[in-house]
DNA sequence: TGTACATCAGTGAACGCGCGTTCACTGATGTAC
DNA sequence: TGTACATCAGTGAACGCGCGTTCACTGATGTAC
């Protein structure tokens, strides 16, 4: 055995990637729940039996479609929370970050933003699974930082989720702007920024004394 | 005529909300572009070609249900809009306002969370037309505080998105708990309202002089 | 008020179509010796 | 290395089914006089 993979089981993973591929690309104008077995075989040009030999059914395509487009935004929010440089330089990079990553994976944020709530719960229970792994990891990361001294791990938790729902908020918002348009692309960006701003300098203002309701 | 619409055209209305209300039902467990026309009708007691006296097709549907939706909500914003306190008070009773109009429009959210970024055009741009227009009216009530003396208008439309999409996210977050936990609400509202406090203080501490990025 | 005609919300049958799933199959790849 | 058998990814035909849409229709409601 020189090789890991038998050319049986190599040949198979490619037939389910193009399934996956094409799934991702038929997804752009709908729904999963609205997507055809038939539809993807007929773009893979495999048979609609052969499906079968892959997932169980749309579902599973789904959940492992949710698994592809959550890994790499992974990378993207762990790569995000190693910046360590003053506020306006971290946001700066941050908001770049984010609209490389929509440049480049714009098909898996559609389906990201379109499925968190939508129609097949094992999709949307597979998201929300790993979306609370976000926030958990970033929630640990920015207790690391010097500016959350004092803070609780209640409110460190509540800070993460409310910088994962915006990260995400600013990706859709790339995602939806039309593809070339740099004009457009600016302007999300410097709101996005502006958002995260005035989100640090709550934080930097959360133990100063008030009364928090 | 001493009546404002015949009897014809009051049991018109009568089935065209029979219609909307059974479609709104349906929802709860798939999305609108798996919906099926044959699926309302047949849950009203109407033979499908009925369907067409009242709707084009589904997408036309969606948008009535998507002002039937919006219509509610946009009185809750007001009433919102209208609170004058300290900003603790107004966080606790926007917080409330949210829970209450959740657990009387159920439905109404998910069916906004599920389409807002779904798989029917014409759908997803009439929920996108009716926030839009909300952040318009949150900008223009924003504006008249005190607190926003000396913003740009392009701030105050930032903030005025980063408070409509809160809410929404907010009502979301309450219409995916478990209908009657009221533990599960009230940690939700919890971090509800400590997600707008620090907004809150990111806003008073707008002007202290920071580059902003 | 009564009559004759117009409107139109809802019917029911029919259509062609694509769907998801099953099944026994084929033939290339893998394995044992 | 060569041979005999096992595995299993992908095939192709078949199935029953519910779909969206069309059409001429019916009969209650509305209107004109």
């Amino acid at each position: 055995m020189s090789h890991t993979l038998g050319v049986r089981q190599a040949q198979k993973l490619q037939t389910r990637q193009a399934l996956l591929d094409a799934g991702l690309r038929l997804l752009e104008n709908q729904s999963l729940s609205s997507l055809g077995l038939r539809e993807v075989t007929r773009a893979v040009g495999v048979a609609p039996a052969g499906f079968y030999r892959h997932f169980q059914g749309m579902g599973e395509l789904g959940v492992a479609l949710v698994q592809e487009a959550l890994g790499s935004l992974h990378a993207m929010i762990q790569a995000i929370l190693d910046e360590q440089d003053d506020a306006a330089e971290v946001i700066q990079r941050t908001v770049d970050v984010i609209a490389g990553h929509v440049r480049g994976h714009r098909a898996h944020i559609r389906f990201i933003a379109r499925e968190r709530h939508g129609g097949v719960q094992l999709v949307r229970e597979a998201i929300a699974a790993e979306l609370d792994q976000f926030a958990t990891e970033v929630s640990a990361a920015l207790g690391a930082q010097p500016l959350s001294a004092g803070w609780s791990a209640d409110d460190l938790r509540m800070l993460a989720e409310l910088y994962v729902d915006r990260m995400l908020m600013t990706a859709t918002a790339f995602m939806e702007a039309p593809a070339g348009d740099t004009g457009a692309e600016a302007r999300i960006a410097r709101t996005a920024r502006r958002q995260l701003f005035l989100m640090y300098l709550g934080r930097r203002h959360w133990l100063d004394g008030q009364v928090v309701p």
